[in-house]
DNA sequence: TTATTTATGATTATTTTTGAACAAATGTAA
DNA sequence: TTACATTTGTTCAAAAATAATCATAAATAA
């Protein structure tokens, strides 16, 4: 048993028990528990795990066990530009759809005192407004684990019932050309059921992904009317596409 | 049980009650009255807590409580049986409908890597199981803050659509001239239509609870076939409700 | 092959953690 | 206020865990 088989021994029992001690693991491996200290310590400095006086816990132990952001967010100052632009938009008493896009989550911390009703099949933003004096809806379904939503027939024939005042969704690509264009199927029937039963859709999309075609384009640009961007937004597209009939917040 | 696991058990008990004493804490967590005051003066001075004089109050009342633990769970180690007792009985490749009881809840520790299909309306379980590889599906509709959980017409509906293997409900009390008992509509709703939706269905019931009626009576004895509960259930109990039919685990 | 490095285990000294005892401080009730 | 009980801080000792050192065995290189 050399140290890579234990190594991957360990951090298996720690991921499974959340902490563990040098005694049990020296057993459980059938090694000294001098070699365990010394493996653990390995562990600890390459940032694996997190030592204690006896033992060792899981590194994220005490954090929440899902990250909402994606580690490699890019444009988070744009990002929350737009996510505070965008809520300005909504008044109190009004019906709001959320889609599961990383720009819309930030979107919910301006909004915890606000009288609204959001209906959504993102599980991060149900999260974060769950304890504030917004009213969810959550769109059931089978959970993407991926996505941290709920997707699928199902979610799609939940938003249908409902009738929005806004819908605010997020777009991976768009150009004059070809329109909107998504990452995935499933976002783009999201996208498109939200906005059949909204009154207005805003979709949100930062400046660096103007007149850039995802792989699964969508809707044409007839289809927009509304786009908040940041304000890196050059003249030069925001006057073509204004000749589009497009409005930007 | 060394500091850092301590200080996370200390954190979640006051998360959960807001504030606590030495001598509980001593006594929950098995240690000494001694040990848990350094504790808390550590973590007071790292404010995580505030030091009052016999224990301990939540620091931050604003943020938003990652434990879904009821403030006033009580007969946590009756519930914590039956929720291992619970779980034992679901095989894989099963669909399992779960309510929002916070003895529900505790079976999702012991199911994280289970291949099967949890159907539930409650938002810890949705959390609980989202990274594991359970595969989730939740029931949509309003949110009841309070409940943690989706309710109403909607969330019923979609419950509605599903057939499970078996069903896992809570239930706040029972006897034989009442049969169940619920706190509120919204629950027995939810674990009527659950019931009727599964092949099996299986009520966790702590000994507390029984020969105790609720103020909402819903169903009577005859519908109760199978009931999880714990060891300290009286001989007495268990043959007067084996009369009935009812199996007990 | 031998020499050298590396990994492991044993031993001992040191550090950390814990619990007990007791005086001081604090809170509570009369 | 005083008297009393409780809680806390301090000191000390025991126990547990760790670090440091050295020796041995295994793997690797020359």
């Amino acid at each position: 048993m050399n140290f890579q088989l234990r190594k991957h021994k360990i951090l298996e029992i720690l991921n499974a028990k959340d902490s563990t001690e040098v005694a049990d693991l020296a057993i459980e491996i059938g090694t000294s528990e001098i070699t365990i200290r010394r493996d653990l310590n390995t562990l600890a400095s390459q940032g694996l795990l997190t030592r204690t006086h006896g033992g060792a816990i899981r590194n994220d132990f005490d954090k929440p066990k899902i990250a909402f952001f994606d580690k490699n967010d890019l444009n988070v100052d744009a990002k929350e530009e737009i996510a505070q632009k965008a809520s300005e938009l909504i008044k109190d008493g009004e019906i709001i759809f959320f889609d599961c896009g990383s720009t819309v989550f930030r979107m919910c911390k301006y909004l915890k005192n606000r009288k609204i009703k959001v209906v959504t099949n993102s599980v991060p933003v149900l999260l974060e407004l769950l304890n504030s004096e917004v009213q969810i809806n959550f769109a059931g379904g089978e959970i993407d684990v991926e996505r941290q939503a709920a997707h699928g027939k199902i979610a799609i024939e939940h938003i249908a019932r409902y009738k929005a005042d806004k819908a605010f969704v997020g777009v991976d690509g768009i150009s004059i050309a070809n329109g909107l264009s998504a990452n995935s199927e499933k976002e783009v029937e999201m996208t498109l059921v939200m906005a059949d039963n909204a009154k207005e859709t805003y979709f949100l999309c930062d400046s660096s992904k103007f007149e850039k075609d995802n792989y699964l384009p969508f809707a044409g640009i007839d289809f927009v009317k509304n786009i908040i961007t940041d304000s890196k937004i050059g003249n030069q597209i925001l006057n073509k596409y204004a000749e589009s009939g497009i409005v930007f917040f």
